[in-house]
RNA sequence: GCCGGAGUGGCGGAAUUGGUAGACGCGCCAGACUCAAAAUCUGGUUCAGGCAACUGAGUGGGGGUUCGAUUCCCUUCUCCGGCACCA
């Protein structure tokens, strides 16, 4: 054993032994339990960041430590290599985005091979190769088949300068990021998939999974938004024309003082052909985006169309106004409000003068009060007429009841999740499989045309894509007739909501997914940040029933587990470019080793919490790493004396208690807690302990050799290259990933004597010892006879004391 | 704006089911080694008072429940994540 720690020397060879043993390949063996571990995929963008490292080094562990249990441990990585950054990469250094993307995996993947990650590579899959998104153009031709997809209008962030729509990051203050030109919504035509017709079944999915965090199911259960009410028809003063209009408080529709519609509706651009203001103010509505962040912060405005509606229960008029927060696309386009029992309502009324009539009273017969504000609560109807009298929840179904008997209205369920739109204008995406006709109608392409190939070596002019330009790929023909290619690409989080079953199985050529799936799936463990809580993990386990439901897949739920980590901060803050904060992993791996920078990482913080970084503590973490070197070194050169053989004083087993008390601690903060922080710091505390201990005794020279065994092993998860040199160094021929994980003897666990806290009226005052089978009664007295705690007692009336057994005694005085 | 989180020493964090607040590490201070420095090792380190024993205060702010609250409830402030075309 080298006497100083090189980490770049043990790496090198430990990772050199791990490639040529094949160590991280697996196949499927029924004999085994399988253990699915899986880390979200990275965007290539050109080099990893700190929240790659840390996403990565915790799925690692998780997938070691499990390896030691004895699981049979897939554990891949790949690359979700399709999306916008390559396009303006490419514009940047004029170069196509195949071949920055290729470039980038590259780098990044000998990267992920430099921090000795346990991934078989025989599996990586790149999102961007035909051999993978062909599998998802004939999944969609499938679902069109089956009507879960559709092609309708859809609001888009439009540059009339460039001509070309923009993600939301690429408006800025309302203005195209290149240009600077004011962006307008437009409405074009687009694919979506009828997420909506599986949001009952998302919904309920989420009380079948223990092993998702609560905060995050209760942010899908949000976002899904179900909620109960009526769709009620107001019709219209003049003509027979109707306006409907969704609402979760029926009870307030006597409070129903005007009704809004959105700028894009027919009735309002109808009043605009003969009135300049209506016109003006739909003109200006279009420049508003389509962020929902946006629309809920700007200022409300609107402006009365002239139109009346009727009033389905009073037969009253109401006055119909246009306004800029109501959404066509979203619900009906239209709203009535009710300013008296509805904030945003009431904000709207009180700029525009419009009446406010309250229909909904507190129950204890108290004022509404809303002059101010609106009265949200429920309560009891007043100025409802028939209604009167009735509280909120059955005025509910009594005028539900009123409107369905009088054909204006019917109970509904309504969601807040909306269809999926996967159409996006952009280049770097996977051709959507469609071929246009010129009379508007669509074919999908047939499943033995796929793939729809999307060139690569292209050039781009940061306006137009190269697939929109390109008449000769445009240009196709079926069934004998002139047929274009659909030159729209799929979003694409469409790749990334089906590449961790594609891992099971990526070089099947014959179909999406095959039988090794069934051995795999569920993914027992997903790892990745809590940004995509919502988004990412909703469509993934939408596209997982879409699976199912055509047989590709078995199960409900394609994520048993589920570990949202935190971001990676300096100073505070996200690390980011524009900031100037960042630190580069590599520059970290080059000057430390890839075992100090996993060391840091995991113990700086529990992996759920965001991670403020810190240089001098990624200096400890070294420092601490040098220290078991050194350690091992020294104990690997003394007489190996067997445990077993030993007579140990008390100090001695005592220290053996705490070895094996850090096993249990270990194993439960990495196995069940995921609190892998305070597991390092288990080890560090046996390692003081242990060097402490001095090494020319045969006892002591038998508890260093046993303590160091379980050092290794508890720690080879995190610093899987140092342990498994000291492995060596300790003999073994087979290698640390295969040996068994510690198992703690009860046996050497038992104590005498416990140290209990005495407190008097809750403050700690004093201790005692007492042996573990002391009776309540020798407690007490022991406590009441503690020197210090006689000085608080003296003199004063005891009320009770408290014996919380293993803890502490509580004395209460008067 | 809406939804979801987080606030504990100089710093990162610990306290797992309501039971000894500050484990472990960083930093800092003192000492050892050294001509000296670095590295390493040993000890100390929540704040205030005290030579000390010890005492008082203390988990963003305010209030409550309890013998006992970082933990539960109400309220409030600040920061972070998401909001459907960034991934």
């Amino acid at each position: 054993m080298d006497t100083r720690y090189n980490p770049s020397n043990i790496e090198t060879a430990v990772q050199q032994r791990w490639q040529d043993s094949n160590a991280f390949a697996v196949t499927e063996d029924p004999r085994r339990e399988k253990f699915y571990c899986l880390s979200m995929f990275p965007y290539p963008s050109g080099k990893l960041h700190m929240g790659h490292v840390r996403n990565y080094t915790i799925g690692d562990v998780i997938s070691r430590y499990q390896r030691m249990r004895g699981r049979n441990v897939l554990q891949p990585m790949g690359w979700d290599a399709f999306g916008l950054p390559a396009e303006n990469a490419a514009i940047d250094n004029k170069v196509p985005p195949a071949r920055w993307t290729y470039a980038n995996i590259d780098y990044m993947r000998g990267q992920l091979q430099r921090l000795g990650f346990a991934y078989d590579w025989s599996r990586e899959i790149a999102t961007c190769k035909p051999d993978y998104y062909r599998w998802e153009q004939w999944f969609f031709t499938r679902l069109y088949e089956k009507g879960l997809v559709y092609k309708r209008t859809a609001a888009v962030n439009w540059c009339p300068t460039d001509e070309t729509v923009l993600a939301n990051e690429q408006v800025i203050d309302g203005c195209c990021w290149r240009c600077d030109t004011r962006v307008v919504r437009k409405e074009i035509p687009q694919w979506f998939i009828r997420i909506t017709a599986y949001a009952d079944e998302l919904l309920a999915g989420l009380d079948n999974l223990p092993g998702w965090p609560e905060q995050v199911k209760t942010m899908q259960r949000n976002w899904i938004g179900r909620s109960e009410g009526v769709e009620v028809d107001f019709e219209l003063a003049a003509g027979a024309e109707k306006l409907a209009i969704f609402t979760t408080r029926p009870d307030t529709i006597m409070g129903v003082t005007y009704m809004a519609v959105a700028a894009e509706h027919p009735l309002a651009l109808r009043a605009a052909e003969n009135n300049p203001a209506v016109a003006a103010f739909i003109e200006e509505c279009r420049h508003a985006g389509t962020a929902e962040a946006e629309l809920e912060t700007m200022e409300k405005k609107g402006m009365p169309l002239g139109l009346e509606a009727v009033h389905p229960l009073t037969g009253g008029r109401i006055p119909l106004w246009v306004a800029n927060f109501v959404l066509m696309g979203y619900g009906t386009g239209a709203v009535m409000a009710v300013p008296a029992h509805d904030q945003r309502d009431h904000e709207f009324a009180r700029k525009y003068g419009l009446p406010i009539t309250p229909v909904i009273f507190p129950a204890d017969g108290g004022d509404p009060g809303i002059d101010e504000a609106a009265y949200v609560e429920s309560g009891v109807l007043k100025n409802s007429g028939t209604f009167d009298g009735l509280p909120s929840e059955q005025a509910k179904g009594a005028i539900a009841d009123a409107l369905e008997q009088s054909g204006h209205g019917r109970r509904q369920r309504h969601y807040r999740l909306r269809d999926w739109g996967v159409s996006r204008q952009r280049y770097w995406g996977a051709p959507i499989p469609f071929f246009n006709l010129p009379d508007g109608g669509v074919i999908p392409v047939p499943p033995e045309r796929l793939p729809v190939l999307l060139p690569e070596e292209v050039a781009m002019d940061g306006v137009r894509s190269p697939i929109k330009q390109d008449p000769v790929w445009r240009k196709a023909e079926h069934a004998g007739r002139a047929v274009e290619r659909e030159t729209d690409t799929f979003d694409t989080f469409i790749e990334s909501s089906w590449y961790y079953a594609r891992f099971c199985c990526p070089d099947q050529d014959q179909g999406m997914l095959d039988e090794r799936v069934h051995y795999w799936l569920p993914v027992d463990q997903y790892i990745g940040g809590i940004e995509h809580a919502v988004l990412h993990l909703l469509y993934a386990r939408f596209f997982h029933r879409l699976m199912r439901d055509l047989g590709l897949v078995r199960h409900d739920e394609p994520f048993a587990n589920l570990l949202t980590q935190g971001m990676v901060l300096k100073d505070g803050a996200k690390m980011s470019k524009s900031k100037g904060n960042t630190v580069d992993p590599q520059r970290m791996i080059d000057q430390y080793g890839a075992d100090t920078v996993r060391l840091f990482i995991m113990f700086a913080a529990p992996p759920d919490q965001s991670l403020e970084w810190s240089d001098s503590a990624v200096e400890g973490a070294f420092r601490f790493l040098k220290r078991l070197w050194k350690f091992a070194d020294q104990v690997v050169a003394l007489p190996r004396i067997d445990l077993a053989a030993c007579q140990l004083d008390a100090e001695q087993r005592q220290v053996l208690c705490r070895i094996h008390e850090t096993i249990v601690k270990v194993n439960d903060d990495i196995g069940r807690r995921y609190t892998f922080n305070t597991a390092i710091a288990a080890v560090m505390e046996l390692m003081n302990t242990l060097q402490r201990l001095d090494p020319a005794n045969a006892g002591n020279q038998a508890l260093l050799h046993a303590g160091l065994d379980a050092v290794a092993r508890l720690l080879a998860p995190i610093v899987p290259h140092i342990t498994q040199a000291i492995w060596e160094a300790l003999g073994h021929t087979e290698m640390l990933i295969d040996a068994p994980w510690p198992e703690a003897n009860p046996e050497f666990m038992q104590r005498e004597e416990i140290t209990l806290a005495v407190q008097v009226n809750g403050k700690r005052r004093d201790e005692i010892r007492v042996p573990v089978d002391a009776t309540e009664d020798a407690i007490k007295e022991a406590a009441m006879n503690s020197e210090n705690t006689r000085r608080f007692v003296a003199g004063r009336d005891l009320r009770r004391v408290i014996v919380i057994p293993g803890r502490l005694v509580n004395i209460v005085l008067a």
